[in-house]
DNA sequence: CGTACGACCTGCCCGC
DNA sequence: TGCGGGCAGGTCGTAC
């Protein structure tokens, strides 16, 4: 589910809510998501304080005091629900959800673990899927941590141009649209905005990577780093039930220009072509078979 | 080393 | 109405 302007959301979610608070206690209501929640979490985390709230990649990185860091990843299907006494939004939300962000929500099916925090809130972890995952990490160690330590760079920043694109693509004959969806070539970006980008820059999905000139590089860049930044203005996208912790919806797939839009209109001005959906790596993979010839 | 592809897991939607 | 197949925002392990 959630690529990077969807973490970032949940992550700024979190840094309004639960940074600075102590973490009374922690249920974990199965032993293993993706893989084994670790032992003795609990024990572990009980009565430490969030000092930091981060994102890296689509990783959400949450530091405790004592030298630890939570590293959590939402996978596919991932949600983070806030739940607190007083909840004012509540009031305006429908008997449903009220249901789900009542700070007496009852555990849920899926809902594999409950953060307890001081002043009365408690963060739910709910991944039907369980492609998600979470582990603890000594703080200092972080950067070696298995899971970050061959990501490559955050798109929005600085580091990612095209001089670097064009060395690090130099021998990569794999489509553009996997090669930038492959997190050691660039961390965050993932189905829907690797879509977005290459329709937005103009270039086929399927062009090899080692073929890309100069221009287009640039181009993509620029494309990436905007769709990424206006997906993260608007609240990351709500496909399917994406919200932020606190249930509101983001609406970046208003903005859709390909991903979801088969057999519609493409959206360049004086373009009539219909949008086309073919299969990369068994993605879906939706463009403009006129926009994006090249 | 780079690339291709199945596996992991659950639920929903569609066509028959 | 019921069932089976295909599909979903991600990543990893294995085989070539």
């Amino acid at each position: 589910m959630p690529e990077l302007p969807e973490v970032e959301t949940v992550c700024n979610g979190l840094k309004d809510s639960i940074l600075n608070k102590k973490i009374l206690f922690v249920e974990v209501r199965r032993p293993d998501l993706r893989w084994p929640i670790p032992k003795n979490l609990n024990s572990k985390i009980k009565n430490l304080r969030v000092i930091s709230i981060k994102r890296r990649s689509k990783f959400l990185l949450i530091e405790l005091t004592s030298d630890l860091t939570i590293l959590l990843h939402l996978g596919m299907s991932g949600r983070i629900i806030l739940v607190k006494k007083k909840f004012q939004t509540l009031e305006t939300l429908k008997k449903k959800k009220r249901d789900i962000y009542d700070y007496n929500r009852v555990p849920q099916k899926h809902d594999h673990l409950i953060f307890h925090f001081e002043k009365n809130q408690k963060i739910f972890y709910n991944d039907t899927r369980r492609f998600g995952a979470i582990d603890l990490v000594e703080t200092h160690l972080l950067n070696n941590h298995k899971w970050l330590k061959y990501l490559g760079p955050e798109p929005l920043e600085e580091g990612f141009s095209s001089k670097y694109l064009q060395k690090i693509f130099r021998k990569k004959s794999i489509n553009i649209k996997s090669a930038i969806m492959d997190q050691k070539n660039v961390s965050g970006i993932g189905n829907i905005y690797a879509c977005e980008a290459l329709w937005k820059a103009e270039i086929s999905p399927f062009h090899p990577a080692n073929k890309l000139n100069e221009k287009k590089l640039i181009n993509l860049i620029y494309s990436i780093k905007s769709v990424l930044n206006q997906a993260i203005k608007a609240g990351g996208s709500s496909l399917k039930d994406f919200t932020n912790i606190s249930g509101e919806i983001g609406y970046f797939q208003n903005n859709f220009n390909v991903y979801s839009r088969e057999n519609l209109e493409c959206n360049k001005k004086g373009c009539i072509a219909k949008i086309k959906k073919l299969n990369i790596s068994g993605r879906s993979t939706f463009f403009c078979p006129s926009c994006q010839k090249k």
